[in-house]
DNA sequence: ACAAAAGTGTTTAGATTACACCCATGA
DNA sequence: TCATGGGTGTAATCTAAACACTTTTGT
């Protein structure tokens, strides 16, 4: 029995990568932190696994109470747990990314916070480890985003394939061959074409298209 | 400052999946477990994350301390959080694989502690959570496989290229062609041929390899 | 008429796969 | 000489990348 207990116990956070996505960029919500050590950087959402939660549990909740969004694909993405990584005490932290549609959030709960949207290429200076957590969260969005999955998480629930290949753009941060990019997406077989038309990017009309629900082949 | 204080803290393990290579097969080193619960039931070797050490130096330190061996390529895989997954208490794990060369462990120290070296394809039944733990081992080294880094860890220094395929095919646990390999294998430029053959393995005989320092073009 | 995006098609290069084939040699 | 792996070569297939071209329509 007591053969844990002669080991030391520590504190586990959870931190989060939210990717959103707006004006063609990529943006990543960050708070001020509201308590020393660092107070006033620039910080990924974090909080603390409690008791009865899995960390993805923790994620889940963390995300929820600070944004209003819930039932949002989230992802670990690796454990930081250098001793010194917190000047304040040791604290293990695990790093997860989300994906949100950044109209759906609570405008008001992030503003009470003083959060703010920052583009991915302009991101101000993070505190302690955040910015290799970053780093390495995009890298995971990119590798996503190569087998066509992100437009669900983060566009509207239609969208024309300009919208899309954008969002990519955005997302490996170079521009894409339209002609290939439509190619490639489609052959996944994961998106259906409606029988509505956007007009209002372009003279001659683009299709919306949904992601389907079926299993493509 | 005590604003951390509010917040549980836990007991955090760290779990390795040590990968070896034998007799054409994989094989993987478990440990019955010395206490309660489940105890001897098989386990994967483990250990508690102490103050002052990352997750990386616990898991070469446990390593280390169990089968002798350092210097060794470990890499995280992921946590493994569920409250209930460890029934005696709350630990958060932090899984680990490590690909080390079977002949080289200091073998007192792995009999002494009751360990085994079991074929990935026949393992008994684990305790815990550390099957799924196997699993997603498992998936990172067929990826890290597939960059044809895998043959530096685990073949002794010189080896052909026809042991380093039967490497592989333990990995991926499906044939591969000889003369595809070769060349794919060869066109990474990481292996040097030496003037030496093997030739008790063939009629022929087979140069030896190894891998070169200098970085490829 | 023209610009700009929508949408389709073509060409090339590179990688992957499935084999065919000759070579060397111990039994 | 024959079976076995060593080693090389080739054709078929698939993919990604670059880019030409035609369509549509608001201004």
């Amino acid at each position: 029995m007591g053969l844990y207990k002669k080991h030391p116990k520590h504190y586990v956070a959870v931190d989060c990568v939210i990717f959103g996505y707006k004006d063609e960029e990529i943006r990543l919500l960050l708070y001020p932190r509201g308590f020393e050590p660092s107070k006033g950087g620039w910080s990924l959402l974090g909080g603390f696994i409690q008791e009865r939660e899995s960390s993805d549990q923790a994620a889940w909740r963390i995300l929820k109470q600070t944004t209003g969004l819930k039932d949002i694909f989230m992802e670990q993405v690796q454990v930081f747990s250098e001793p010194g990584r917190d000047p304040e005490a040791r604290v293990i932290s695990i790093a997860y990314y989300a994906l949100i549609r950044i109209d759906r959030h609570d405008k008001n709960l992030v503003r009470e916070n003083g959060a703010h949207w920052w583009p991915i290429t302009k991101l101000p200076s993070l505190v302690f480890d955040h910015k290799e957590m970053v780093d390495k969260a995009l890298l995971k969005l990119q590798q996503k985003a190569g087998y066509g999955l992100v437009g669900k998480e983060m566009l509207p629930e239609m969208f024309t394939l300009m919208q899309l290949r954008k969002l990519h753009e955005a997302i490996y941060q170079k521009e894409l061959d339209p002609g290939n990019f439509r190619k490639k997406i489609l052959s996944f077989n994961l998106l259906k074409r409606l029988n509505i038309k956007n007009s209002s990017e372009s003279r001659k009309g683009a299709y919306y298209y949904q992601f389907s629900d079926k299993k493509p082949n």
